[in-house]
DNA sequence: TTGCAATGCGAACGCTGTTAGCGAATGATG
DNA sequence: CATCATTCGCTAACAGCGTTCGCATTGCAA
């Protein structure tokens, strides 16, 4: 019987959550004080221990929220291209959201707990990278796609993460005070990269 | 006059630096303590003070190191290969730095005061990244690399480091549980991607 | 209405980074 | 050699942190 109760609950933890995630934009994810998240909220700092085991916990549970969000941000991409564009397409999306919510996209990859151990399961699981996965596998099967000994499907498509990963990273770490159009360079960067997964 | 006054702070220095980096190896970056520190290395919480600003600039002061020491893993590369072997070769340095060393690896990109402003002006000077960016350029005049437009020297040798980069930051990150063998996917995809820098 | 679980809070604990001020060691200057 | 300023390291203290405990209050169910 999901009633009022469950329903307030919920509420609650989203009105914390909430706090918690416009604080990290404000201060990042390591400065981020429990106590100001929870006068924030309307609570005394005891009080959020009601909802979030600890600090890591409230973490980790906005890091998920910035999970579904990228995946959001994936579901834009039209679904009907040919496959070495719409990997493309969804490598630039990538770029997008990284340089619009640096924050979120930085607590994914550290502040999530890891799920899996073995490299197939990861395949067949990894939410949202899954619709890159499955790109590639359909590009493949088409034979639109280069394949080779010790390169098959998970290869290509985690070759692809990575080089936008990559560009993602340092533009949020190193690169953090260059004045330049990266968005322009990460655009032809792109293109010459899909490009290289043809056939040749 | 660098008398024994000087030699001793330097000393002095490099030991709390080496209990700050053996630290941060065993809890990482985020969860060293000063306090630890000092008492590691022989000090009060307070001497410390005398030697950093604070505990941004001592975190600061090892990723110089791990900087450093980025640079140094570079110079095994035999300096004789040809550019796109050499690429290849730098870019799988890299690899293995971020493997085997992990913290220093994350605090060179997390930790250290950005320096550069300008494209041209971190071109340039973003040692130890330089010998990459040497290496494209003489590859470039060869004629053994590819370019286009918008795509120069510059941008090439960015779009190699950021593919490392992404695998790196990758493994040490999501992938950091999942057991397979990495470093021969590794292998593989660095040789492809610096094939496909060839001229078509 | 009684009873019970869920919820929120104040107070406290042990930790943290950081500062102020004092005494001792050190090296330069006459 | 004596004097003096500077460097060095420490103790003590402060404010802030995450977290726990125990008590009150609330809201639902029997």
């Amino acid at each position: 019987m999901t009633t009022t109760r469950a329903r307030r609950r919920e509420r609650n933890r989203e009105a914390i959550l909430a706090s918690a995630r416009q604080l990290i934009v404000e201060r990042g994810p390591d400065n981020l004080s429990l106590r100001e998240v929870a006068t924030r909220a309307g609570y005394s700092p005891a009080g959020l221990y009601r909802y979030f085991k600890d600090k890591d916990e409230l973490i980790a549970a906005t890091a998920e929220e910035g999970l579904r969000a990228l995946a959001a941000h994936f579901a834009d991409v039209p679904a009907d291209l040919p496959p070495i564009e719409r990997i493309a397409a969804l490598g630039l999306r990538y770029l997008d959201f990284a340089r619009d919510d640096p924050e979120q996209f930085t607590l994914i990859f550290t502040r999530l707990p890891i799920q899996f151990a073995t490299w197939d399961g990861f395949v067949a699981q990894a939410q949202p990278f899954q619709a890159l996965f499955d790109e590639v596998r359909a590009g493949v099967q088409a034979g639109e796609l280069w394949v080779g000994p010790g390169r098959g499907d998970a290869e290509i498509a985690y070759s692809c993460w990575a080089f936008v990963h990559g560009l993602a990273m340092l533009r949020l770490t190193r690169m953090r005070a260059v004045q330049a159009d990266l968005d322009a360079t990460h655009r032809v960067l792109v293109a010459a990269f899909v490009d290289s997964l043809r056939p040749r």
